[in-house]
DNA sequence: GCCAACGTTGGC
DNA sequence: GCCAACGTTGGC
């Protein structure tokens, strides 16, 4: 096993498709994360996303952007249905169940912290290197490093 | 393999 | 709504 793997994520949510009340809400706290249609993001889930790995849960799109929640891997990857779904607007028709490319894995919610908005993590020094912190980023999954996750468990304390 | 065009993301 | 940044597509 790989011991260097990270063990901390920080994975975007539309609040309006779920948000981490939504999350909070489902049966045993836990919804499938459904909709990643990047290769990079895939490849994390695929490849190095464990169960038990930390997850902070991020709104995206919305008025507030920021952390909102902690949250954990809860399972390996599984093909993501919504892809041979004609009517979800996750449809890929290049997809087929006989050779899925969109996998999803199920993320447990387990408390929601104060949101922690992008202004205030630019004010960290410490959080400079997050990845949704730098200019263009687009990713929906990225790795977090251990000391940005405990920095920022710090804050959400404040 | 190059790269222009296009579609999407996401903060503001 | 704007628009910069990025990923993907497809002609060549």
């Amino acid at each position: 096993m790989n011991t260097s793997a990270p063990r901390y994520w920080l994975m975007k949510s539309e609040p309006s498709e779920c948000s981490i009340d939504d999350a909070l809400a489902a049966p045993h706290a836990t919804v499938p994360w459904t909709g990643v249609r990047n290769y990079q993001a895939r490849n994390f889930m695929r490849d190095a996303m464990q169960v038990g790995d930390g997850v902070l849960f991020y709104h995206s799109s919305c008025p507030e952007p920021g952390i909102v929640g902690i949250a954990r891997v809860a399972s390996g990857t599984r093909p993501d249905p919504t892809q041979f779904d004609p009517a979800s607007p996750y449809f890929d028709p290049k997809s087929s169940p006989g050779q899925p490319r969109w996998l999803l894995l199920d993320i447990q919610a387990l408390r929601k912290t104060r949101l922690i908005g992008l202004a205030e993590l630019r004010e960290h020094a410490e959080l400079a290197g997050m990845r949704v912190l730098q200019r263009g980023n687009r990713l929906s999954i990225t790795p977090v490093e251990e000391p940005e996750w405990r920095a920022i468990g710090e804050l959400a304390q404040q």
